[in-house]
DNA sequence: CCCGACTGTGTAAAGGTTTACACGCAACCA
DNA sequence: TGGTTGCGTGTAAACCTTTACACAGTCGGG
């Protein structure tokens, strides 16, 4: 015997809930709950009833109550430092693919790199908005690590440290990326290779740095300090460093970036101060990012795989979330890739090998 | 969806709650709720010694049960076709930078640029897992209004169609957008101007198209159905409508582009076949993404102002949470702006200010 | 004919908050 | 002194689900 509703006269538009759906179906709520997610038992009947009724109400669960109950929140976050950087855009592109593809939603979290940001993140971890993280951090002390520590759900760390098994993590060798780009450079004779490095107090700057002195001592090449500058990263912290070199008594042979960004910007600056890039310095950036392959000359780079990476990390906090987190962590590590375009090999245009 | 995991065992580590700092300190948990939130009345002592209690238990608030209380999740969603499209990168940071000041977090879905995808994700709405919605939707027709009409929960949409006020909405005319591009191709005295546009079904690829006819007719020039060619708005789209162009038995004076990264494009194909831009055929884009800014010739392009729509739209949606929902939808209109650059002046002179 | 197994369903207890309402008590005023 | 006020606090009812458990009926086997 169906009850009769006791909803109408409120103004306000209700929620429909399953309890409507109850009602109108002369059934309990706890069916109308297992119909409509298909678990349990029920009737051939009643599944059509209810369902019937569900749509005629064009009822919708409400997330937040299911969340609660199940405490799981069907989203995973992405927090990284900056959203407009095509390296970041490329992982998070990449991973809201792979996360919707399972029925996750994406929650993108800015850092604006910052570290107590990024640490507030992990902290707020606590309040269940999310099932799970994907943090790329700019750097990674022992605070990431100790809260990382403390933290209930699943994470996992694109960057961090080699080797470092606290936490699921995706790491790609740049300083190894570095020295094939080296490689590169100093297979062509060229013996003045300046650097054009990030901030060397993020992990990226002085992971590249080592690998840019490892490559010279392999070479026995002395390091020229004056050869080493500092951008931040962005376009215009390699337009001011390609300055700093153009102040130097002579131009070196050949300018590696630590990323592409960079060194779309010392390019720029190069062009300006009438320097042509390959044939008076050979140019070399980092990342391989979309700008890279469209610029004139096209830029030749060491790719670090930010989709592939992203990819990863996003299956691996997957895996984590449907199978159990009994597992210890897992380290993935993806190799980088010299791409050789344009900007880096003088004799495809001109014919004639640098002295 | 994602896979049930098991019932797994999570007996253990059960969450901090109100109830347990309630009973730690000798309060009841409506007293404890009303401290953390700065509600209501409370003495000085006991705000001491609940706030205590719960730094000492390591409480987080359970943002679920919240949100399941007082109906709103501090969340927002964002729609765009490609997560990848640096437009939509620029809105989309724009859009995060003011939700995060205003506490709401931001989700990113993706359409795929399907239509289907655009309409389940406005029916989802129901579900409440966010406050309010921020879609910019490639086409929009009577299916989108007729599902807007319905949503309950507050959406602004970023495109759509002039003047329609079935809810807020921010729009760019970049019809005008097109008609200053070619006042400015045409004033140089160039006619015969080849227009790249995108497929034509799209909201945009006809109004710029629209825009392109009405400049050509404003000018007593006749519409040469060879010079309009299609491209899908990306790279290769434009090196694919760049190959068509190079087939007509001459080239073009101009080539004016429906976007950016189109334009992007014909300048690589142009480039390959030894074409030079300016000198040879003037460029012009739409959008002014930052690969624009550096590319080279630097590209003379039209502002449709992403990120500001982007913010504006933002604004819009946060207005609309936070005071009532009483009043009329509103519609902003930004006028786009010519960036003048390299590629589209031959005489070599720099920059220069829109008319 | 009884017992166990199975089937379909309902009852009620979480899950962690917020908040309307009520209550006890001190202070104040007439 | 009695009544009002205001303060600080507690009780309990939501918010909407999921799900453990119980119950009533049916059926088959011994």
């Amino acid at each position: 015997m169906p009850k009769q509703s006791k909803s109408h006269s409120n103004g306000f538009e209700r929620q429909v809930t399953i309890v409507d759906i109850a009602e109108r179906a002369g059934v309990s709520i706890a069916t109308v709950s297992r119909v409509l997610n298909q678990t349990g038992r029920y009737s051939e009947e009643t599944l059509k009833r209810v369902k019937a009724t569900a749509a005629e109400l064009g009822y919708a669960p409400n997330f937040m109550a299911k969340s609660l109950k199940k405490r799981q929140t069907e989203q995973i976050a992405l927090a990284v430092a900056d959203v407009g950087n095509p390296v970041y855009v490329a992982m998070a592109k990449a991973i809201q693919q792979v996360v919707k593809e399972h029925g996750y939603r994406l929650v993108l979290l800015s850092t604006e790199a910052r570290v107590d940001e990024e640490i507030s993140i992990l902290q707020s971890l606590a309040k269940q908005y999310v099932d799970g993280l994907i943090i790329s951090p700019l750097s990674y002390g022992e605070a990431h690590k100790k809260q990382l520590a403390q933290v209930k759900r699943p994470v996992v760390v694109i960057g961090g440290s080699p080797g470092d098994m606290s936490v699921d993590s995706v790491y790609v060798d740049s300083a190894k990326g570095v020295r094939m780009a080296m490689e590169h450079l100093l297979d062509q004779g060229f013996s003045q290779i300046a650097f054009v490095n990030g901030p060397s107090e993020t992990v990226p700057g002085t992971v590249r740095l080592h690998g840019y002195e490892e490559a010279l001592i392999e070479h026995g090449i002395v390091l020229d300090p004056r050869l080493v500058v500092h951008g931040d990263f962005t376009l215009s912290g390699g337009h001011m460093a390609a300055a700093k070199l153009l102040e130097l008594p002579g131009l070196p042979q050949a300018v590696l970036c630590a990323n592409d960004l960079m060194a779309l910007g010392v390019l720029r600056r190069l062009r300006e101060a009438g320097v042509r890039v390959p044939e008076d310095v050979a140019l070399v950036g980092m990342d391989d990012i979309e700008q890279a392959r469209i610029s004139s000359p096209a830029l030749t780079t060491v790719s670090l795989l930010a989709a592939e990476r992203g990819r990863i990390a996003a299956e691996l906090l997957l895996g984590r979330l449907t199978s159990g987190s009994a597992e210890p962590p897992r380290q993935v590590t993806v190799t980088p890739r010299l791409i050789v375009r344009e900007s880096s090999v003088a004799y495809s245009v001109n014919g004639g090998a640098p002295a």
